[in-house]
RNA sequence: GGCGCCUUGGUCAAGCGGUUAAGACUCCAGCCUCUCACGCUGGCUACAUGGGUUCGAAUCCCAUAGGCGUCACCA
């Protein structure tokens, strides 16, 4: 086989959906894992959507996701320019080429969106068709006075298009569903479906890894290559990623289904690498192995083709949660704790114990953005809520709570070296003496300390981060609260 | 609507003619533990429907239904 080639060509709109970076990812990952080159191909055609900072923000997006083109904007390579918008002498001298050999033809229509001077014509049954057969004089005419014209791809009125696909095997289309597609826009600029030929062909892809929506535009693309005389890549039309909506319905996954771009989940408080892992395996799994959690080389190492699936995955947040926290207990105190210090807000007293409290958080949020939330009662005093106390499991009713928390009001109070470890032996030693189960023990100041069920840590560390005054505080004003219920 | 693609639990998925139909997330239960959490163990829930082919079908074929895509001088 020839040298792997694959590229990832994102317009540039601004952001990275989610579903571009899996198609970015598969096409870099099949590319390494078959010592082949990965190519950026910025295709900018259309200027009306394009986003100022656009093409920076794709490179940083790919970086940040571990995605390293070999060749692209910038990078360079051997067929640079990487970016359409600077190719437009090529593509116009590819559309002349098909014009003279009568694969396509001016077309001076106006455009649908304006009144149009022509009929439809419906002898072809489309409006695209209409300039087809123009007598010579009146092209001559009009190139002479100027009239604005595009050029089109003249399709085969009969016969079918067959094209094989990796995923989805031979697929065929009746060359009368082709309409005459326009291949050269008014402004000189290509369309998608003809700078996409010639890119890949020039720049000597092999594979071409893109989503499904392009599937039945693929004949044409097919038609395209035949009409020059190349040589076909291999095609490989993904599944789209698909989200759902809280009313249950599943439709392709869009803003309405909340963070949908890369960045979107970076500031949601995810890892690149937890994203990047996740998404990987949505619509593609590595056969023989059970194995979820994948650096970059292991999904070099592990990916194949074989292993892509090709019905649409549903993107589900619950499991990128999951693996998030994966990443995050893996990750050392430290580097967790530096790493979501940007996201969260601390007083003072948090300030100077973060790291002892980030080692607490680590297995206990699945993604940055949720510690605020989680820590917020170590800052704010929290409501009050006897139903809180009760739990059966530790046998803890409202009474006991009132008996355990008197109880403990008076060892703690007598703590006069507020370290972890002097807390520690005191509540240890306290337990005991109650002969009572430490759950049982332990739940109601949990409670009355924090306001929740689930605390980073346990008692002892919560009495640590509080501070003395602090927690003693909160004791005794529980403990009135749960008197006068 | 025409054309095309897709269809295993709530979600991701293995399975390529013979299986008790893997595994993961979620949820639930139990265990462990200096207490919630973490961890461990276990449990619930699936082959869209109807016809074939075959000794035998989640696996092959055909219909039906549903979902998605496409029909731009957007990609």
């Amino acid at each position: 086989m020839d040298r792997v080639r694959t590229r990832f060509a994102p317009s540039p709109t601004g952001f990275m959906h989610i579903g571009n970076l899996r198609t970015a990812l598969y096409a870099y990952l099949f590319a390494k894992s078959n010592d082949g080159d990965f190519i950026l191909r910025i295709e900018d055609t259309d200027r009306a959507r394009y986003v100022e900072g656009a093409v920076e923000f794709i490179k940083n997006t790919l970086n940040a996701a571990k995605i390293f083109p070999d060749e692209g904007p910038d990078i360079g390579g051997d067929f640079a320019p990487y970016v359409q918008s600077q190719r437009m002498d090529i593509y116009k001298r590819y559309a002349e080429q098909l014009v003279e050999n009568g694969h396509a033809y001016r077309c001076f229509c106006r455009q649908s969106d304006e009144p149009s001077t022509v009929e439809p014509d419906k002898k072809f049954g489309g409006y695209d068709r209409h300039c087809r057969d123009l007598d010579p004089d009146v092209i001559a005419k009009n190139l002479a006075d100027g009239v604005p014209y595009v050029i089109r791809q003249k399709m085969p009125l009969a016969g079918e298009t067959t094209f094989f696909d990796v995923l989805h095997g031979n697929i065929t289309i009746a060359n009368s569903e082709l309409e005459d597609q326009v291949l050269l826009k008014r402004d000189g600029m290509p369309t998608y479906n003809f700078a996409n030929v010639i890119d890949d062909h020039l720049m000597k892809v092999s594979h071409i890894i893109r989503g499904t929506e392009f599937i039945t535009s693929t004949p044409k693309h097919v038609l395209l290559y035949q009409f020059f005389g190349w040589e076909l890549p291999i095609f490989i039309h993904l599944a789209p990623v698909m989200g759902k909506a809280d009313d249950g319905s599943i439709s392709k996954l869009s803003k309405r289904h909340g963070a949908t771009s890369f960045d979107d989940l970076i500031k949601a408080g995810y890892l690149p690498e937890a994203i990047t892992n996740y998404v990987a395996l949505l619509g593609w799994n590595p056969k023989n192995s059970n194995q979820e959690i994948f650096s970059m080389d292991e999904l070099i190492e592990a990916f194949s083709l074989e292993g892509l699936s090709k019905s649409p995955a549903v993107f589900d947040y619950d499991k990128l949660d999951w693996m998030n926290g994966e990443y995050f207990k893996r990750m050392s105190d430290q580097s967790f704790a530096d790493s979501a210090r940007n996201f969260v807000e601390l007083d003072d007293n948090l300030e100077s114990k973060w790291e002892f409290l980030a080692s607490l958080l680590k297995t206990r949020v699945s993604k940055f953005s949720e510690i605020n939330g989680s820590i917020r009662f170590l800052i704010e005093k929290p409501a009050f809520d006897a139903e809180l106390f009760i739990n059966k499991k530790n046998k803890v009713t409202v009474e006991k709570s009132i008996e355990i928390i008197e109880a403990a009001l008076e060892q703690i109070d007598r703590i006069d070296d507020w370290t972890l470890e002097t807390i520690s032996e005191t509540i240890g030693a306290f337990a005991a003496s109650t002969q009572l189960k430490l759950g049982t023990v332990m739940w109601p100041l949990r409670v009355g300390l924090s306001g929740q069920k689930v605390t980073p840590g346990g008692v002892n560390e919560l009495l640590y981060l509080l501070g003395k005054k602090n927690s003693l505080s909160r004791l005794h004003e529980t403990l009135d609260n749960l008197k006068s219920v």
